[in-house]
DNA sequence: TGTACATCAGTGAACGCGCGTTCACTGATGTAC
DNA sequence: TGTACATCAGTGAACGCGCGTTCACTGATGTAC
């Protein structure tokens, strides 16, 4: 058997994973370097492109961790299922905004990065993204009980991609994002105004 | 005098900054080379540190210009300051996302560039952006008498976020975005929501 | 179990490239008289 | 207006650095007999 040599080899992929996981986080997406993470990781740099492709690859990894990640946090954050619609949007909201800002460099790495040109994405990883719309859907179903799926699905990302936004901006800091004090305040309000607004189911 | 020179030197400034417009309209800002500049502006590459401090400082001037544009659309876009308030952000919310599907790559700059760690931005810059703030505001007042003018301060930021959000992640286009077929109507439904939400008087 | 050979993970110095910035030089513009 | 000198914009080759990736080598693990 190769199980020994396949064991080790998958150990050090973990741990190079791990690695690069505390090196996003302390640096940043662009301040992620290969020297640093093998150094991290306690094998040499040529090592790293026997584990994975390549620096992109090793990226997409610890995103799909922090997606992973994101979900179970999630997942967590809304304690009865059978809450009210509103109540449920706004413990997602939340904890979507709390994740946002103690994970801010991984958080932020899942928006921030691109593929080289050619390279396109693995369907795993496109899959793991779904998982934030799904999350929503739910409760946003129960509020427009007259839309279809796909307007429920398009509804969804318009409402993820709103609250995002405020975080998104806010965290930057520079510029004309609202001020990281009145942040959660601010979502809250956004998400209560897009609830209870859906429950007149007066918009398009 | 030394006026031939200092206005030559001016010329040489406004070409270069021309031509970064150009090609960062072109190959967006992380294709925008200090050699492309300068060969499409006609000078030599040193030439560059001459009329501008700096590659970013240069950057900057681009993005002032894309600011004072939008600014400028943004107005336009606003046919009649007395319509009801919802007219009026809609129409703003419009031309926004308008411009950010026509001039992608200048919009983008505009939240991609980050100074290095050190410098920071000039104040002119800074208020530029206010200009995306001050232009929403208005609208609000009407929408939300009861606020004071940081509250609605707020408030305007964090509807602008929110519409912003929805615009950037579907020009992204991978992952979460709204598709881009229906990002026109996703946020018009957004900004109906929120104006009618508003006026409901209902939220913190 | 032991020996001989094959495979492949791990090493780290070296490669290669991109690219912002500098710098010694030149020639044009400006100043003093 | 003309001459001598000073300044400074413009030139482009060269510098310097960062950094992802490769590659010849080694030593450990696996296979065949």
């Amino acid at each position: 058997m190769s199980s020994t040599r396949e064991a080790k080899r998958n150990l050090l992929r973990e741990r190079l994973i791990d690695a690069a996981e505390i090196e996003l986080n302390e640096k940043g997406l662009k301040g992620l370097k290969a020297r640093d993470v093998t150094k991290r990781a306690g094998c040499a740099l040529g090592a790293l492109y026997n584990a994975v492709d390549d620096l992109d690859m090793l990226i997409l990894e610890v995103n799909s961790r922090t997606l992973t990640h994101i979900g179970e946090t999630l997942e967590v954050a809304v304690p009865n299922p059978d809450a009210p619609a509103e109540t449920i949007l706004q413990s997602l909201a939340e904890a979507y905004v709390d994740y946002a800002i103690k994970h801010r460099n991984h958080w932020l790495a899942l928006f921030e990065h691109r593929m080289p040109d050619d390279r396109d994405i693995p369907d795993r990883h496109k899959q793991n993204h779904a998982m934030l719309i799904g999350v929503i859907s739910p409760a946003l179903a129960k509020l427009r009980p007259d839309l279809t799926a796909d307007q429920l699905t398009m509804r969804a990302r318009t409402t993820f991609a709103a609250v995002h936004g405020v975080v998104y901006l806010a965290l930057q800091g520079q510029f004309v994002g609202v001020p990281m004090p009145a942040l959660k305040s601010e979502v809250a309000a956004l998400v209560s105004t897009m609830a209870r607004s859906s429950a007149a189911a007066s918009t398009v």
